[in-house]
DNA sequence: CCGTATCCAATAAGATACTG
DNA sequence: CAGTATCTTATTGGATACGG
């Protein structure tokens, strides 16, 4: 009598809920998925395409990777689209309200600094450092300070502006900044937060300027 | 000669991880299990029983409340102990590190709030009202305001201390606040968040000040 | 090459019954 | 009450095959 396994089709996406009011328990059925927040955190700083994701994402499969954009972009976080001739390449790009979810990703991390088995060693993605000096920056040692920081990371570059206390970040030509970083973003981890040689990366231009770059994201204390 | 299921015992937690130095997916790697969060959320006013956290956790099945706890405690952001007698029971009390998520909380139900598909009319429990009053408080229109506002949901009580346009809130008798709610979560927030009128619910005291207060929680647009 | 779709094995979550 | 044990279902990950 367990014949016709009906398939059982939702609807539409009844999926699991928590059935709690709470606004923390409604983020988490948007983006509580495994893989979803770190989706989004990717296309925090541009566009990007499928196989950059997986590639920043190690681990993740092609089809999680597939199932994942689709929720973000049915849930409003983000959306599909066809670059202009020439490119015509398709890529992904969170949404205004997915960009608002920085300060989640900016809480999530500072508080997991202070974890005692976060492993600082392992790879690093590109985005996930340049947000992570968004967040880690010491505002006060870093008021004075006015420039423009190049970073190269393989093909891609980018952009930061460090100015008042703050960094803003845009993918972009980093030709033309104060100094520019070529790297690959694991080893400007290490530089920064793990306090390997500043001579172990590329760097050009202002290299007093790329020092004290490199000083201004203190870890916070280890719970343990 | 694929026999010899070996049972593949993980020697301890090696997990699915995310393989990534990103605190951001360090942090989901601690609290992103499904409920996790949640469930440290239930802990952010105080220990709580077994029974209450089920109670408030509407859906949660005892196995995986149980699992949570766990590997809450297992990661130090909880811990299990037992009253001394003449209570004797056993609750869960969250860690100092634990108590720190409570900004995770507040950007995750910040975010969530502008969300086109929030059900507000779900139900709520009281510690997620109470912080969602941490949260969403409008320190302007707050700033002047010093008083104790006191909340009986069922047998437990909160006492909250408003002053300089913040909110603290702790287990207590609210016997002699300034006013006191008695009421049912959801029903708060159906006054609060839902725009019914203050006498759905239980209110004694100042009556001007808990018209004021339910005023003070202004929620943010919504996206579409 | 850029994704999608499908199949299968391994885990996690959910429901329910049961024990100290 | 405070969990365990057991069974079922759902989700995830990995491999591979397919369509543009």
């Amino acid at each position: 009598m367990q014949l016709d396994k009906v398939t059982e089709e939702r609807p539409t996406e009844a999926k699991r809920s928590y059935d709690d009011a709470c606004g923390t328990a409604h983020a988490l059925e948007l983006i509580g998925e495994r893989w979803s927040l770190l989706v989004l955190r990717e296309l925090m700083l541009g566009p990007r395409r499928f196989s950059e994701l997986r590639a920043d994402l190690p681990g993740i499969s092609a089809n999680v990777l597939s199932q994942r954009l689709d929720e973000l972009e049915a849930r409003g976080l983000a959306r599909k689209l066809r670059l202009p001739p020439p490119a015509s390449v398709q890529v992904y790009e969170a949404t205004a309200w997915g960009l608002e979810a920085e300060p989640i990703v900016q809480a999530l991390g500072r508080w997991a600094a202070r974890s005692p088995r976060h492993d600082p060693t392992l790879p690093i993605s590109g985005v996930s450092i340049l947000l992570s000096f968004r967040t880690m920056i010491d505002r006060d040692q870093a008021r004075d300070l006015d420039a423009r920081i190049g970073f190269r990371f393989g093909e891609v570059g980018y952009v930061a502006r460090l100015r008042g206390g703050s960094i803003d970040v845009e993918r972009g030509d980093p030709h033309g900044c104060d100094v520019v970083f070529t790297t690959a973003p694991t080893m400007l981890a290490a530089v920064v937060y793990g306090g390997a040689p500043l001579d172990s990366i590329g760097v050009e231009g202002d290299i007093a300027l790329a020092k004290r770059f490199t000083t201004l994201f203190p870890l916070p204390p280890k719970v343990a």
